[in-house]
DNA sequence: AATGAATGAGTTTTCATTCAT
DNA sequence: TATGAATGAAAACTCATTCAT
């Protein structure tokens, strides 16, 4: 094999499932390498550490969601469109590639020390796309911050709901509900 | 967790505390002494194994909470009533212990091995809580477990953003705010 | 066990006769375990790594030698009987501790970053005392550093004279005739 | 060592640079590749392995050095004339190639499984140069093996001092100093 | 000859748990 | 009960060497 990117995305796609499966800080390079196909030793061609490889995957992934959330919201004129894009996309994304949706959100809230509040961060996203509709008028005046988390909760708690079963899937069903509830409880 | 001698309150207080700031996982048998004072073999004079502690620590509490859950919405009359003794006694919860709070919010979605639905859970009365209410009238219909898995949302997310920094303390002030943001959102 | 200084001095006693036999580097944690009849873990109860032991192995024993080494030359009046003390101790030393002597001339010259120019220090002794020679006139002017680098020369080479058997042992045969060569090199 | 292509060149170079800079047993494939600007592969199209790079890198250095001492005093008719030469000789190298030189005073002293007592063999040179003197009645009469011994420190402990900065270079300045402490050390 | 990804045996280190005191 | 040294199994990581290209 003269090239490694082969090996890398075995790596990757074993890494995901695992760490949704039993956890990240459960999975041990045995096991990856085990589930990629490799030898324990190949990891360290590709990565300096286990936890490197954490790290790699969470954040370039977690940006590259951030990029299309901004690119979908972005042409839309009103918060009520830039709403429903943002709203569509999660449920897209987490329909479409759910082990790594769910790595996202596993990862997001782990001792993995604080994911630094860039502009590629979907959360920060919503916060500005809120904060600007804040501004603009379009919806009601909350606390800094609460309106946009309030948005994140109905987005990322259905989500949950999905994953342990406590609601139906595709997650793109709820979509346009979830948009309405949204803005609703903003008083949009 | 009522009970205590002193030692094992020691190691209540110290668990609570490293779990929070570095995880779980991440917490070794060591530091736990170190922490609280006691030598390493002392935590086995009260728990079997490290993870008996995470798991006693977990359930108890959440199954405290909710108790105390359901012990204020069950005299309120109607769902507005219900979902504000909810809410608040959420916030207060948060306000009164926010290292126990987030250790249940940490603990919640990882390591532990999937928590079971039990009725001592308050996921669980919130679900109840928003069914009857749905079943009532009192609130707009919605797929099954949607409802309920907002509100949840609406409170969880303020709650992270409290930790994360995105929202100042105390979670008490937002109360009111939230409960009504709940009942639009769910069109009640 | 209580106490686990025995397992400490079983732990040095090992690892100088590893280290001597068959190089720092090429001792494993498994080696030492096996020889001092330890399990492998326990090594970390006594020191943070391998490389700490090696290290506090060879600076505490490097120290105490300086100290000996002090002690022995302080009390002399002259040049000739502080060297006559220094070379009597050299000997006396290897002959009485060969494998101590050995790791400490091992190490000496190896990898590990350079050994501060304390005053803990034989090597620095010797300068010592053969610069203040040198001021009072005892003994020839050389260019700085020369003098003292020449006796430990004088001392040295034949210490490894003896380890790879060029020459007889016992070393404190050839004490006199060190001192006296000293001197005459030195101009005395 | 004489030939060479130009990778071998860059392997000598490289090896020798990192050998006396860390250490032999420190020094990775990988630290050598790199240094020497080629694939971790390439050593092995030299060498059979890393052992037999040190090996040949000692062996053949240390023999020709040894033949250079055998070719300048050889002529010498006298033992002064002959220990001038070697100490000359002894200096030149030092000053002329300091890592290579300083890479065979490691080797000497670890690493490599205890160099042959062959002819081939610097030390040896001296050895047998002294004894012929002694047996000339050239020098004063010394236990077996250590006027040799005397000879080599006062040449190597130079050599140690010039590397850890006790004496300032070049070396050769002190060769005059240093042959005739031999000769006084010696009794000459 | 040269490459560099892959290997896997071997190394250091960690850490929950045991047990003699 | 409390201690903390000791354990040993399992973890992460290293690295000389191989081999397909």
């Amino acid at each position: 094999m003269r090239d490694g990117s082969a090996t890398k995305r075995k790596i990757h796609a074993a890494a995901l499932a695992l760490f949704v499966e039993k956890g990240v800080a459960e999975t041990t390079v045995r096991d990856l390498a085990q589930a990629a196909g490799i030898a324990e030793g190949t990891l360290y061609r590709h990565y300096p550490s286990m936890d490197a490889l954490v790290r790699d995957l969470f954040s370039s992934h977690y940006a590259a969601f951030a990029h299309r959330l901004e690119a979908v919201q972005a042409p839309r004129p009103d918060f009520a469109g830039k709403l429903g894009a943002i709203v569509a996309e999660f449920c897209r994304f987490f329909d479409a590639e759910p082990v790594l949706f769910r790595f996202l959100m596993l990862v997001q809230h782990q001792a993995l020390p604080r994911v630094a509040n860039d502009a590629d961060n979907p959360v920060e996203v919503v916060h500005r796309v809120v904060a600007e509709a804040m501004d603009q008028g379009e919806i009601a005046l909350h606390p800094a911050g609460l309106a946009a988390t309030m948005v994140l909760g109905l987005l990322l708690q259905p989500a949950f709901g999905l994953v342990y079963g406590r609601l139906a899937p595709p997650f793109s069903q709820y979509a346009d509900t979830i948009a309405a509830a949204c803005r609703r409880a903003l008083d949009a």
